[in-house]
DNA sequence: CTGTTAGCGCCTTCAT
DNA sequence: ATGAAGGCGCTAACAG
């Protein structure tokens, strides 16, 4: 008796109300859009929506996906879904999309190009009208491929050397750079920084904000850049503490929030203090800094900046209603908190 | 002359192929599945597969959900999938579930039951085949009556009393029991948990679980639970945590990790040192543990037996292949580690 | 063992 | 201003 009761359907409602199936389905589709009920009599129309009302109409969307030729699904795939920025940024995506009847599917890359291949693959074969994608490295063709099969793109967080795509992206290299400049003014003056030895624009814009940073102090032969692997890099950037330990080293620039707590943590087991042993700058919050009231500098990414901007975007280039003002580059500054 | 290619349809083989829609479709099918390819000659089907891969054939999924009454996914409700603790479920879920062809669609609840109905809602005007649920606070009618729609539901994280449905939960009574015996062992005879005011199984069995362990100790007055608000916790653990200074409690058990991380906050703002001050035990790990080799106990879940169990459940009671055998409460055992 | 038929629910001309 | 009809791509039930 519980049998899930057969869904209500645009031809229960004309049956109901005594019209035809393609008024109703005229109706209902202009009742959302705020356009007036030209080409159908008001009272027709007021007496089809209370009827569907009253049945409790929801149209099937497989169906109007099947003849629409579009599934209202964004694809969103970032390199790690469980990384506490690209959650938060997924969770606002969520409520973005949703009230404007959308729906997201996300995946994720760990980084690894045939991985991006993979879901790339799956969700357009799933439809998904439009795709957010964090590009990783080597992605170039992969990216191209799936821009040329006509699927509107959009890049998150990083951009892509070369090709024509929308993104949306932080001003990395001005959050590093206003990090280095105050842990300068600071009094740190020799500084260095962990990074990945990844060919990522984020990754190498926070790099050069950095360098700028020095160079424009005058403190052109006193900084330092370590690209550790992605992989393993415990062992390294311990021992990379150590020796700026022993060598006196003033500062460190964390390239992501992962490094900056491998860093520390090196730095605790090191016996080392902050800030009187080494200054502090990364990027994104941690909860540790809530626990440890440790005083050091980082950049907060505007994470509902990110999500709207990005979501605004692919909408834009999805759909019907082409947006014409689509922003090819949108930078979303960060705050430096400390 | 990019435009979105035309998609190749069953049609497209059936005439390269010379054979009839169906019998394409009928191979498609028995494809993927280990099934013989009985009913249908050997060098027809070898010849339609060909044919198929030939032309980069993928079933058009709207259709396909159109025809058979299913979408092929699965609504997954959390109460915050930015959640450290969820969006590693979540990333494990994906994993699982794309290999089986099925899509996952998030929500999350903020603890809210209307914010819940509403993404019930959604989910099935969107068609999931069926749904994950972590129970919030006074959400009982509400699954009550998407179970009555005839959507499969399985709890996750908590159940609800005195619905009858499958759930995948942690032993949370046992891991709180063994982590405060634990720190009794360590020589806190005066222990205070800190727990939110909300009627959630995990929680109640959280309380529970170190009741226990005081009581079999035999120090039934020696503990006390502090039941704070989701919302505004901060003043209100801050002060708790000097009282227990002054008053020399001895060890905390936490509800929740945040409630954890709020906690030591306090306790470091407090001048409190861990574990001479205050022994600790809580839920789930943190970066914060990594950074500051803090000596605490705390209790890991298996994530990825959280997500497989749910996932295989589901899966179970969806589709045409009933599973006889979907187990009503599968319980998980954390490990605890310290 | 193989092929045909009849829709699934919706939307879009085209005819009235 | 409204209705009738055909078809999107696929599959289940039905012949052959």
């Amino acid at each position: 008796m519980n049998a899930r009761r057969r869904k209500v359907t645009i031809k229960d409602i004309a049956r109901e109300a005594g019209v035809s199936q393609a008024l109703v389905s005229f109706v209902m589709s202009n009742k959302n859009r705020g356009e007036k009920t030209y080409r159908v009599n008001e009272n027709t129309a007021n007496h089809i929506l209370e009827v569907a009302e009253k049945l409790d109409y929801q149209p099937n969307l497989s169906a109007r996906a099947l003849k629409r030729g579009r599934t209202g699904t964004i694809g969103v795939i970032v390199s790690d879904i469980s990384n506490p920025f690209f959650a938060e940024v997924a969770r606002d995506m969520e409520d973005e999309v949703y009230r404007k009847g959308y729906t997201v599917l996300f995946g994720s890359t760990d980084e690894d190009p045939a991985k991006l291949r993979r879901i790339v693959r799956v969700f357009v074969d799933k439809g998904v009208d439009g795709l957010v994608i964090v590009p990783c490295q080597h992605s170039e063709d992969i990216i191209n491929d799936v821009c040329n099969s006509g699927i509107p793109v959009v890049l998150m967080d990083r951009r892509v050397e070369g090709l024509d795509i929308p993104s949306v992206t932080l001003n990395n290299r001005k959050a590093s750079y206003d990090m280095t400049m105050r842990l300068i003014g600071k009094g740190y003056h020799f500084i260095e920084m962990i990074s990945y030895d990844m060919e990522l624009t984020n990754i190498k814009d926070r790099e050069q904000g950095m360098v700028d940073a020095m160079i424009e102090s005058g403190l052109d032969g006193y900084y330092k850049i370590h690209r550790v692997s992605h992989h393993e890099h415990r062992q390294v950037v311990d021992n990379i503490v150590k020796e700026a330990g022993e060598r006196g080293g003033e500062a460190f620039v964390f390239a992501t929030n992962t490094l900056a707590v491998r860093g520390m943590s090196s730095m605790f087991r090191g016996g080392f203090h902050i800030p009187q042993d080494f200054g502090i700058a990364c990027f994104d919050y941690n909860s540790a800094f809530d626990i440890y009231d440790t005083d050091l500098i980082y950049a907060r990414q505007p994470i509902e900046m990110f999500a709207a901007k990005t979501m605004e975007c692919v909408l834009g280039l999805v759909g019907p209603d082409y947006q014409e003002d689509i922003p090819m580059d949108t930078v979303l500054e960060a705050e430096i908190v400390e």
